[in-house]
DNA sequence: GTCTATACAGAGATAGAC
DNA sequence: GTCTATCTCTGTATAGAC
């Protein structure tokens, strides 16, 4: 079965999404992209804002559940936790889901906002649900699974500015030293 | 003396830029907010690139410079970085120079980017250099130093996702009982 | 469901008068 | 140096045939 034009159009615009941002991508491009026709878009998606959720949406999903994937297993809680820190990244192109929320039209749209933020909490929770497990205790958890997910979204900021991805990892790296104490700094 | 045409406009387009990014503000956005006319523009600006670039360094140094002001003093190096970190800052708003890093127009261009490139190194060198001071060697005091920039950029992130300014501060929360350790964890 | 053609606003820039 | 008028291209969407 060949993929249909409703799922090639919501592909396209993932991937110019993660390129481009959600503003900067044009319904023109998404077609260039997808190969589909004009009035198969406005018959699927009545509007940008339609495509734009369905794309981010799918994103955020896809990108939690990877995510929560690496942080359950049978290792120790806290180097589940600094295998998803150290895990490979794309750092120059940074974070699908993370970089929207530099597009303001994207933050002042409550629907794909909830998207974004859907990601960001999922993940905080499942992170410090994992820490919970070496015993921390509940707020000192929440604000560490923060820093955690911080770290990765501030060392794609770093690695996109200097177009240098060793940045993100040295910022890890920092990171991780002070996570796993002394033992192991 | 009233301020000139060419420094209204580069005050115009900061904060504009500061609002919206690079790439989402327009030469007649620019226009409107400074009360400037369109010849004007165009004749200190002759595109839109080159008042972006006044406007991206001008950003860029000014924030450099508060920052340099704020981890130099009398106080203990240690606290000084702590003090940086858990400064108040404009959650919702984001880094005025770290939110440009989202924008591909930006990061594609050499000159603009060049700018943002600058604020970091520079930032980084300087907290890596109060580091330091405590007695921590300069590899670690590199990746440290990243790990603070990126925590509040990251932080600023989560914050924007969630449309709540406690995020970011839980996040430098969680980093700084790491940083400051057991002592004081 | 998909196609082509068309509409209309705004972005970015130029022209030429003052 | 500043003004108004104008130009072209693209973003976004609609119309109506197949």
């Amino acid at each position: 079965m060949v993929t249909d034009s409703r799922t090639r159009l919501v592909e396209a615009a993932q991937q110019l999404f993660a390129q481009q941002g959600v503003s900067a991508t044009s319904p023109r491009d998404v077609l260039a992209a997808s190969g589909v026709g004009q009035g198969s878009l406005y018959h699927h998606f009545p509007t940008k804002h339609d495509l734009a959720l369905a794309a981010v949406a799918a994103t955020a999903a896809e990108t939690l559940e990877a995510a929560r994937g690496r942080l359950q297993g049978d290792a120790a809680p806290l180097d589940r936790v600094v295998a998803y820190l150290e895990r490979p990244r794309d750092a120059l192109g940074g974070c699908r889901v993370g970089r929207l929320t530099a597009d303001q039209a994207v933050v002042d749209d409550d629907g794909l906002r909830a998207e974004v933020a859907g990601y960001f909490t999922g993940l905080i929770d499942e992170v410090a649900a994992v820490l919970r497990e070496t015993g921390l205790d509940a707020d000192a958890a929440l604000d560490r699974a923060r820093a955690c997910v911080a770290i990765i979204q501030g060392g794609y900021v770093l690695a996109r500015a200097t177009q240098d991805p060793e940045l993100l990892r040295s910022a890890v790296r920092g990171f991780v030293a002070l996570l796993t104490g002394p033992a192991t700094a």
